[in-house]
DNA sequence: CTTATCTATTTAGACAGTCTAAATATTAAG
DNA sequence: CTTAATATTTAGACTGTCTAAATAGATAAG
């Protein structure tokens, strides 16, 4: 099984919850974790280490907004934060997804994996 | 002008240097520098801070082998160090490839660019 | 001869974003 | 009451970038 290591996984991951959340709308913290392990068909070994700091650093750029869901429906565990996009957070999706494509064309090109 | 920022780097620079290593044939690490920075079209902002401490890693890990050049024909400035890609190096290129393609499907995927 | 310049390597230290691992919290189920 | 499931938080290690400068040798310029 294929795997990708944390060192390539750098300075994209905030990319890919802005992209979770575009795509399949507003979630909390555990769900965005499980929806990239689901997307990434088990070749992502997300961590909650790395997914919580990378969405308080989100909601302090202003990229997502979080709140503390309800209690109205009873359910198990802990209160849950829910965290959507915001419309700055979809302009740097926007931007991101520009700039992995030019960094998979500049690497891919280097690697003759395109050429 | 679009650049690749530090943190997407990471990971792949050794495949970087191994890929022009394999193109373009032994090099010291200096031209390793203007090769990749001729690669990247001025998107990567590549230091010798980074570059050196990655030749040493790939060289300690036998993928590349330095040799001091020899004096025999002067030419300006200090003895350089170069470097070639060992079979083991050539292997390990081949699977940092597919690593990539993998990394790229799966990344890329998510974002929505290749979908 | 002295100084400047070009080429190349080395290295110290800062920085940031992963990871490992565990602590904490809440509620349902048994 | 205890256990299991869900979810968030956080401390600390690790590593590979970057910034920045030190070191160095050889030739060119004056």
């Amino acid at each position: 099984m294929p795997s990708i290591t944390g060192d390539s996984l750098r300075g994209h991951l905030e990319t890919l919850i802005l992209s979770v959340l575009k795509r399949s709308g507003e979630a909390h913290g555990f769900e965005i974790l499980k929806r990239l392990e689901s997307a990434g068909s088990g070749a992502l070994n997300l961590k909650e280490g790395s997914l919580y700091p990378a969405l308080y650093r989100l909601e302090r750029a202003g990229q997502v907004k979080a709140e503390w869901e309800s209690n109205s429906t009873p359910r198990r565990g802990p209160r849950r934060r829910i965290y959507r996009l915001t419309p700055k957070g979809a302009r740097r999706l926007e931007a991101a997804r520009n700039e992995f494509q030019n960094f998979v064309t500049i690497v891919g090109g280097i690697l003759g994996t395109t050429a």
